[in-house]
DNA sequence: GTAATATACATTTTT
DNA sequence: TGTATATTAC
């Protein structure tokens, strides 16, 4: 392969960075620049032009997804397998580290990964254990702790506890640590922490990876927490080359920990330079300006203003809504506009701040009969059936694991109540041992009802009749084998509707998986079966089918990062929402709530439409919001308001919430609940309620034209009748 | 053991 | 308001 083609079709910023010398790098990527690629070809790069070999190679992102991508490009562009490249997650290559060397960790060699609903369950455990109140310490709040501070890079011993509060979590996190350590499980902040720990701890392992790994890369790098900032601050030693990419103006991770300064700090500590992409190759101008002007009342930025030398483009359209259900309605009608002028659905995409905000979008979508894809909720592997029969298999595999001894003892039923789970829970606990071992010993010693100990050396012996009999079949085999002989198939082909068949069908689905699954060469499993278990935790599978159907992608904004639709609909941009309410001036995380709107923006390519509603009902009640602050940091000349066509034209449009009507002259006007009432431009109505006082008051129609769906905020003009 | 009822609670999410 | 979970009743 021609070198020069590597440089071909890149600016000459990406240029600089493609053949920038062996030296520590920022490339600051803005939305849209085209940053996979200049990573992608600087991989290229180093091994044709700097003759490195595939395994110098370390490349580190956020997502399984991100990883794939980058490693299919790369062979593509190569022309060739890259064998030996370490391309994966910070999650994935931590884990690698940790099984190859999984003693000087001390770990077992068949450790299992807990994900966030075990580490809950284990938790919750632990408390009952614990006799602590659930209530008053919701399990939760000790997981969320426990994550953070391993997030950075914490242990218990590390932390001084001041308050009784933080003594109370730090008494669980050892307890919780010590839990795990004897089940030989990590969660995942764990593996981060560990890893860490044993290239610390082990000098020689340390030196081995660094002179291994000559060049690293790292994607998304304002994202990185504490934790993975040391972790790669380790493993570059002084002497390795290293690139990151980033974007401070893309921080949108701050709430689970991640560290924008990070990228501040990279430029000293390894005395980096810096190479700015700016040209956008997604947006319109119009888009982009707009988006630039938006963040430019961010302050600390490390400053890049996105341009483009393509279209202007139509300027952005603001719709204010009556309500959540107008919005819904607006947006399925121009996806309907959209689909009949003979585009694809599944080039549009619904972003919104929260999910609860997805369902009246879903039944616009239905009700228009528009296909639609809702990104995001439970995933393939986190599924409740799934995760039985991988508990079967995890158990199997390693007889101390508590957390799958916990999930399958008595599922399906096979009579062993809460009784006798306690009796086996207090012996594990006065025994130090784990629950499989104290439930044998308790079955040995007689301590149990004839019943109760029949059901469990039932179990007991299920499970090694299964570790017996599947020890020779290939991983399909397992799966199958384990489904079905633990029960589980029928159980859950015995459960009826809908449901049920889709659980059955999973569990098929899993099985294939097992089918298709191919055991990594380079990496250090003892079986394939522990290598699936792993894949299983570490990657929880894109889940939904039908990928292929086309269809509106309704996502949050969060999950829209990284991608781009020619027409995106970012809805409910009203205070309160977006920003959302506990994201205010005083919490400190308004700039964040702006880098989401900045990253929303920026996903779209021809056409953004923003929409916020006057009325929205929220947990029950109607709130009022006013429209975003974020709309009036958009330049005027790039947006254009629009309103769509209905006998009923909108509300005044400023001044909404001011006193054309004060509480008291409301009800000095004679106005009651329930009075018929006359509006200038809607018509006759109901009153359904007044609330507010003062200036702030509003007053709530139900108008007899609008349908009982319209609840409209009259502000004036009403006379009754 | 399951079904009915009470209660809490409600950004954002990958691994 | 709607959902997920906890508790209670059968």
């Amino acid at each position: 392969m021609d070198v020069s083609e590597l440089l071909d079709g890149l600016n000459d910023k990406q240029r600089d960075a493609v053949a920038a010398p062996l030296q520590n790098m920022l490339v600051l990527a803005g939305a849209g620049s085209g940053k996979t690629r200049v990573l992608v070809h600087r991989i290229a790069w180093l091994m044709q032009v700097e003759q490195a070999s595939a395994y110098s190679v370390f490349a580190v992102t956020f997502t399984n997804k991100a990883a794939k991508e980058m490693r299919n490009r790369v062979e593509e562009t190569l022309k060739a397998p890259v064998g030996g490249m370490w391309i994966g997650t910070f999650h994935g290559l931590s884990h690698r580290i940790l099984r190859a060397h999984h003693r000087e960790a001390q770990l077992p060699e068949s450790f299992q990964i807990l994900d966030s609903d075990d580490q809950l369950r284990m938790l919750k455990r632990l408390l009952k254990a614990m006799n602590i109140d659930d209530k008053k310490w919701p399990a939760k709040q000790f997981g969320w702790y426990i994550s953070a501070k391993k997030d950075e890079g914490l242990r218990p011993k590390d932390i001084q506890a001041y308050d009784i509060n933080e003594q109370m979590m730090l008494k669980v996190y050892s307890a919780y640590q010590e839990a795990c350590d004897r089940a030989g499980l990590v969660d995942f902040a764990e593996i981060l922490l560990r890893c860490y720990e044993v290239l610390k701890n082990n000098p020689t392992l340390l030196r081995h990876y660094q002179q291994r790994f000559a060049h690293m890369l790292v994607d998304e790098f304002q994202d990185t927490n504490t934790i993975q900032y040391a972790w790669l601050k380790l493993l570059a030693g002084n002497t390795n080359s290293i690139m990151i990419v980033g974007d401070d103006d893309q921080s949108i991770y701050g709430w689970r920990g991640a560290k924008i300064e990070n990228i501040k700090r990279f430029l000293t500590d390894f005395s980096a330079e810096t190479i700015r992409l700016e040209q956008n190759y997604r947006s319109t101008a119009t888009i982009l300006k707009a988006s630039n002007a938006l963040i430019q009342n961010n302050s600390e930025r490390m400053g890049k203003s996105l341009w483009t030398d393509g279209n202007e483009g139509e300027p952005i359209s603001i719709y204010a809504a009556f309500n959540e259900l107008d919005e819904a309605r607006f947006v399925s009608s121009k996806l309907r506009s959209w689909l009949n002028a003979g585009n694809a659905l599944q080039d549009a995409a619904i972003l919104y701040r929260n999910n609860a905000q997805s369902r009246v979008l879903e039944e616009a979508m239905l009700q228009e009969g528009l296909k639609y894809r809702i990104y995001g909720g439970m995933r393939f592997f986190e599924r409740q059936e799934i995760k039985d029969a991988l508990a079967y298999l995890r158990l199997v595999g390693n007889r101390q694991d508590d957390a799958a001894f916990e999930r399958v003892i008595n599922t399906p039923a096979r009579g062993i109540g809460d009784k006798t789970l306690s009796h086996i829970r207090d012996c594990a606990r006065n025994e130090s041992l784990p629950l499989w071992y104290a439930a044998k010993a308790i079955v040995e010693q007689q301590h149990l009802s004839g019943r109760a100990a029949g059901a469990v050396s039932k179990f007991i012996e299920l499970v090694e009749h299964i570790e017996d009999k599947i020890s020779d079949l290939n991983l399909e085999e397992q799966a199958k084998y384990t489904i079905q002989t633990s029960g589980l198939m029928a159980m859950y082909q015995a459960e009826k509707g809908e449901k049920g068949r889709a659980r059955v069908e999973n569990l098929e689905e899993l099985i294939s998986a097992c089918d298709q699954y191919e055991l990594p060469e380079d990496e250090e499993f003892n079986s394939p079966l522990q290598g699936f278990l792993a894949y299983t935790s570490l990657e929880s599978g894109d889940g939904q089918a039908d990928e292929h159907e086309d269809a509106v992608q309704m996502m949050t904004l969060h999950s829209a990062k990284g991608l781009e639709f020619p027409l995106v609909f970012m809805v409910g941009v009203e205070e309160g929402m977006f920003p959302s309410q506990q994201s205010n001036e005083e919490s400190g995380r308004l700039e964040e709530e702006r880098r989401l709107c900045y990253v929303g923006m920026t996903r779209a390519m021809e056409k953004l439409y923003v929409s916020h509603a006057e009325s929205r009902r929220l947990y029950g009640q109607e709130k009022y919001h006013s429209p975003s602050r974020f709309l009036r940091e958009m330049p005027e000349d790039c947006i254009e308001e629009i309103r769509i066509k209905t006998q009923v034209s909108r509300p005044p449009a400023t001044g909404r919430f001011s006193a054309s009507v004060s509480h008291a002259a409301f009800e000095e006007s004679g106005f009651n609940l329930g009075q018929r009432v006359l509006h200038a431009k809607f018509g006759i109505g109901t009153v359904l309620n007044y609330e507010g006082s003062g200036a702030q008051s509003r007053v709530q129609v139900n108008f007899d034209d609008l349908g009982s769906k319209w609840l409209v905020t009259a502000y004036a003009r009403l006379q009754a009748i």
